[in-house]
DNA sequence: CTGCTAGGCTTTTTT
DNA sequence: AGCCTAGCAG
């Protein structure tokens, strides 16, 4: 029992309390994955089957990493029949093989919010219902939120006060919408992420065979993150415990930052009530940063008032102060950073993996990736938008999904006229509102195409083509029948002219366009090789799609090939892991808090939880970075610094640009005069003379001058100015390349000169000087 | 039916 | 800045 001896007393308590409820208050850092896989150690050291373990997560990442660590201690095998995952992941394989309860085929599709807000519109334009008044942004939230509280179509017509409140918000349409798109999700064989929840709850419900069948399976369950479930997951995991009732969630309040997507902070609030004989155990001991950052983060997250009282301590050592830097753009910002992780790569041997940059937005990454670029700092964005909904990668997959579902309309018509084929709007409709009346699925009317024809209105040239279309589907599908996922990915993208389509496109967008599609394909040759390395593995193309649509990260892991590079994500993406040195940027008012957050106090407090996630990410140390101006939505946007900022207390901080420092201890309650938009030159003179603040104003329009050449002057090129006259023997560096040395230069043309340069690590190579971003050193 | 352009609109976080 | 749509020419 190795595993057991470095825990310390709360931890050892959790790790061997195997039987009966018992919920861990795990503050951050404390060692809770630690504690998690430990748990499930002992479980089969002490003979439970791990067949009977069931271990909900978060992310596929961390069920994957979990797993990896578990069988470390159990060995490989025993850890093999472990069911561990994302709520989503392991309640869709649970549907897949009881979907006929449902009614619903064991092959449906699931749907990811981009198609499922294409289906909301589809529906709301057949409903004729104005767009500009029902954002359907906002009532796929809607529906969202009703699925998550299991409010049915049914039960939401049951129910006065909803349609009141829909009513009430100018929004009365909401509830035929959400029946019509509940229909035609039934209708396309399709479940939406909500869905895969709330049909559990009704499949346990509904059936109670089968609910004693997964209960008599899943003897212990542990839930991780249980903070961030939502109601629909609170139900699922109420119903499997409550015949054994050995149930461990595992959770932080302070770290509750889902209720966007309905995460119910009261889950974990109230589990004693759930569980009244329940046993609690708190983490309290922050193993994983220094003092000064969790004191920080302490007197942050204090000022919520939704939360358990929990004493997170640090016994390490007392750290540097946190520092702070005021930078005048974002591009600014992000050459601060930059320059900050170079430098203390060399001074202090730091790898680059013990660097993070979180930010609140994805939109933020593009400005630090443009420094880090041009710094040759290795860096490895995590999340985004990921490579699966790529359009060229999601139009290819549209004709995978429309094999395994025919019936998947949504899938359907995003091919049937791409590339196009002579099938068109008006076509489609036709074929839509036939199918409608006819209440049968377009996939139908396709496959008795001469049967319907007299009623369709079509001309033969048409019909010709609808029909040629669907043979072609035809034979991918008894393809599939025979040739693996990757040849019949092939053969789709060839024969359906993709392919060539994006070959003709040969600008640089269309040939990463067709990369990517590449890239798809060795992303299924990779799914195939590792599903026929596993014991029970599943090459099948349904497979292959399940995988891609509940995970975004799949492509991370690819991409995971262990070289130093410095990590940049959201602070949602963040949560679970750790960096020796975080930079937390955009601290900015609008920004972070978020202007969509910054109404209500609840909110807010869950941006605080956010900011308290971020600092509590850091190991040693913590930069805060924030713009006085910012090139955001086309335009400048001035900015003022976060509210969290001024929540930490002044002896936790340092500030890097001086002027600024002394202004904040002065002023310290006025948020207003703590950090000011003057460019750097007009500070030193106003800091003597308040007075002059009058005049901000006025300095605004010198900042955007200031700003420019910050912002652009690196990245423009000198475009065959000539201003920068490089010749044969220069030293020179760029971007990707490194540094090398000019040997051959060729033209006369200003705008075409080729340079050859000879570069350390890379070799020779020929460049145009006119798009080369080379500097001389 | 397709392909292009100009103009309008909306900007968070994710399984 | 990017995405989407409407409108128009071929």
């Amino acid at each position: 029992m190795d595993y057991l001896k470095g825990l310390n007393d709360a931890q050892y308590d959790a790790v061997t309390t195997l039987e009966g409820p018992l919920m861990v208050l795990a503050g951050a850092g404390s060692g809770k994955t630690r504690v998690l896989t430990m748990r499930i150690a002992h479980l089969i050291t002490n003979l439970v089957d791990p067949f009977n373990i069931l271990a909900l997560t978060f992310t596929n990442k961390a069920a994957k990493e979990m797993k990896e660590r578990i069988a470390k201690v159990v060995g490989e095998s025993e850890a093999k029949s472990l069911w561990m995952g994302t709520f989503h992941s392991v309640f869709a394989r649970i549907l897949r093989a009881e979907a006929h309860y449902l009614g619903f085929p064991s092959n449906f599709t699931i749907y990811d919010s981009q198609d499922s807000l294409n289906v909301i519109k589809k529906v709301m334009k057949e409903l004729n219902i104005d767009s500009d008044l029902y954002k359907p942004k906002k009532v796929q939230a809607r529906i969202s939120t009703y699925k998550n509280n299991l409010i049915t179509v049914k039960a939401y017509f049951n129910n006065p006060e909803l349609i009141e409140a829909d009513e009430r918000t100018n929004m009365k349409h909401i509830g035929i919408i959400y029946q019509k798109y509940v229909e035609q999700c039934y209708r396309n064989g399709a479940m939406d992420f909500d869905d895969l929840l709330l049909k559990t709850n009704e499949l346990l419900t509904r059936f109670p065979e089968v609910l004693a069948k997964y209960q008599d399976r899943f003897r212990y369950i542990l839930v991780d993150e249980y903070q961030d479930t939502n109601h629909s997951q609170y139900l699922i995991v109420k119903a499997l415990a409550s015949k054994f009732e050995n149930i461990c969630v595992v959770g932080d309040d302070a770290q509750s930052i889902y209720s966007f997507r309905g995460a119910n902070i009261y889950n974990i609030l109230n589990f004693k009530k759930d569980y009244p004989d329940a046993k609690t155990v708190s983490l309290e001991q922050n193993y994983r940063s220094t003092q000064n950052i969790v004191n920080a983060a302490n007197v942050v997250i204090s000022k919520n008032v939704q939360q358990f009282k929990k004493n997170v301590f640090s016994d390490n050592e007392e750290g540097e102060k946190l520092k702070v830097y005021r930078a005048l753009s974002d591009a600014d910002e992000a050459n601060f950073v930059a320059g900050n992780i170079w430098e203390l790569h060399h001074s202090q041997q730091r790898k680059f993996t013990d660097f993070a940059i979180l930010y609140r937005t994805n939109s933020q990454t593009r400005a630090f990736e443009d420094a880090l670029r041009r710094k040759n700092i290795p860096y490895r964005v995590y999340g985004g938008l990921s490579f699966y909904q790529r359009k060229e990668v999601k139009d290819l997959i549209a004709y995978l999904r429309l094999l395994v579902n025919e019936n998947d309309s949504e899938a359907l018509f995003r091919v049937i006229n791409y590339p196009a084929r002579g099938i068109g709007e008006t076509t489609q409709n036709k074929l839509i509102v036939f199918a409608d009346s006819q209440n049968i699925s377009v996939s139908q009317v396709l496959n008795n195409l001469g049967f319907y024809a007299p009623q369709l209105g079509l001309n033969n040239g048409i019909l010709t083509k609808l029909s040629d279309f669907w043979s072609m589907i035809k034979a991918f599908q008894i393809l599939l029948k025979t040739e693996n996922v990757y040849q019949v990915a092939m053969e789709v993208a060839k024969r359906s002219g993709l392919i060539k389509f994006l070959k003709d496109d040969q600008t640089p967008e269309g040939i990463s366009r067709v990369e990517n599609v590449q890239e798809l394909m060795n992303s299924m040759q990779g799914f195939i090789e590792e599903q026929h390395q596993l014991e029970e593995g599943d090459p099948s193309l349904s497979n292959f799609l399940e995988n891609i649509a509940l995970s975004a990260d799949t492509q991370k892991d690819k991409e995971d090939d262990g070289t130093d590079k410095v990590s940049l994500m959201t602070i949602h993406l963040s949560k679970g892991l750790e960096f020796p040195v975080v930079h937390l940027v955009g601290l900015e008012e609008n920004l972070f808090p978020s202007f969509m957050s910054s109404s209500t106090r609840e909110e807010l407090e869950e941006e605080r939880r956010l900011f308290y996630v971020a600092l509590t990410r850091a190991e040693k140390q913590a930069f805060f970075t924030y713009a006085v101006s910012r090139f955001q939505w086309g335009k400048i946007t001035d900015a003022e610094p976060s509210r969290f900022l001024s929540e930490v207390d002044a002896e936790y901080l340092e500030f890097i640009n001086p002027a600024v420092e002394s202004r904040f201890v002065n002023h310290s309650g006025l948020k207003s005069n703590i950090f000011d938009d003057a460019p750097i030159e007009a500070r030193s003179f106003r800091k003597l003379d308040p007075k002059k603040k009058i005049e901000r104003t006025d300095s605004e329009p010198k900042i955007r001058k200031n700003l420019k050449p910050v912002s652009t002057a690196r990245i423009i090129n000198p475009s065959g100015e000539s201003s920068q006259d490089i010749e044969v023997g220069d030293k020179v560096r760029h971007d990707r390349f490194g540094v090398g040395e000019v040997i051959f230069l060729d033209g006369t043309d200003p705008q075409n000169i080729k340079a050859k340069v000879k570069f350390q690590h890379e070799g020779e190579k020929n460049l145009i000087l006119k798009f080369a971003k080379l500097t001389k050193i």
